[in-house]
DNA sequence: GCCGAACCGTAACGTACGGTACGGTCTGAA
DNA sequence: TTCAGACCGTACCGTACGTTACGGTTCGGC
């Protein structure tokens, strides 16, 4: 079992267990929400007593791959040394990127189209968790760039929350709801790139201090 | 049956089935993808075998149900008359608002909750069909509208795929993905009314030709 | 009034799958 | 050697639900 308080749950978990949460973690890629406990155990090479052991039952399991994919996503916090324009783009530029290849990759699809089937069902929302692992990871590690920003006089703005909502949907857009409704092949390398580079780019018109460049 | 083609679906279809299909669309609201078919017939005041004859299937009914939600909200295009700044603010800010107000009503939610579960796995796929009628339909209503500013000098971009795209990042942010995974209780009207104007505020400083306000 | 079509309500069938039970195997400690 | 615990594989159970079948009712046309 889990332990159901919030808190850092990647400890608790016997080598075997994240083994079987690794394969549990490939089925919902392969065949989403649809995954059933004897498909589970016969990839994982486990018996379904111990998935039940283990996890309590289905949503147990569930959310704790969910918790599993999470954990291990978990990120260092950025350097706040430099504050000048460029190297604040640079990291903007950066965030911009990684959460592009995040959002596109098979498992953060697979991760919110479960979360999503699930919302409003399920017991312990999984939508909750891969929001806080997602969304609000994203803001807690931007915002202090963002302040950094402010204070060294590059941006200009009230509240660091909406700042970090503008650039959010900069880079966003509509690629995440189009790749959750299978829309869209997958965005390559360069694409990424390119978007990131506009998103900051219009991000610092719109926050930054005086076009000095 | 619904004929397979991806045309007007509206027709085809007698009042008792339109009231059938309200009926699941209710239901699709309530309870979300886990509705079962007799629940429908129950609601409706229909037989299950009525249902079977006249959709064939589950699947059937879910995308009759999607569609015909679909066929309910297409929309006159705008007049594109008026071309000054101050009339192009307000229509933008229009769309935005109505956008918002799509995005996080219940019907909405519950629609693109059920598409993203059956995404890659039911034969015909309720994503293109959410999208066509959701995200494409707003691009195509608001294209011209943009077009007609850049032919009238108000606003400046070479794409107007990208700065449609733009416009939907400032609009939407971070707000669909929250209400599809079960965050946020639901905005409220003046809240909504204010994101609309910051929005079109911020698109304006970045596709407008000159701060002339 | 009679007939067939459309439809309602309900009962019944088949099955997939969540959950449990149980026998057999391995390992590590006493 | 033996015992206990963890675990695998598989068979099994119960049920929910998709799907079908059927008797009864309404209704429009002749």
């Amino acid at each position: 079992m889990l332990q159901a308080d919030g808190t850092l749950d990647g400890e608790r978990l016997t080598e075997r267990q994240k083994d079987v949460l690794d394969a549990a973690l490939r089925l919902l890629v392969e065949e989403g929400d649809n995954l059933t406990m004897a498909a589970v155990a016969r990839r994982a090479s486990c018996s379904k007593e111990s998935l039940y052991k283990w996890f309590g039952d289905r949503d147990g399991l569930l959310n704790a791959t969910v918790r599993w994919q999470a954990s291990k996503v978990r990120v260092a916090p950025v350097d706040q040394g430099k504050v000048d324009l460029i190297s604040l783009a640079e990291s903007l530029e950066g965030f911009a990127r990684d959460w592009l290849k995040v959002i596109s990759s098979d498992t953060s699809i697979a991760l919110n189209r479960v979360a999503i089937s699930h919302a409003g069902s399920g017991r312990d929302n999984l939508g909750a968790i891969v929001l806080d692992n997602g969304r609000f990871a994203l803001a807690k590690r931007l915002k202090p760039v963002l302040d950094a920003g402010k204070r060294s006089g590059v941006l200009v703005f009230e509240d660091a929350e909406t700042a970090f909502r503008t650039f959010f949907g900069l880079v966003a857009r509509d690629v995440q709801i189009r790749l959750l409704l299978g829309n869209w092949p997958g965005m390559t390398e360069a694409a990424i790139a390119e978007d990131a580079a506009r998103a900051t780019r219009q991000f610092l018109a719109l926050y930054g201090a005086r076009k000095t460049q």
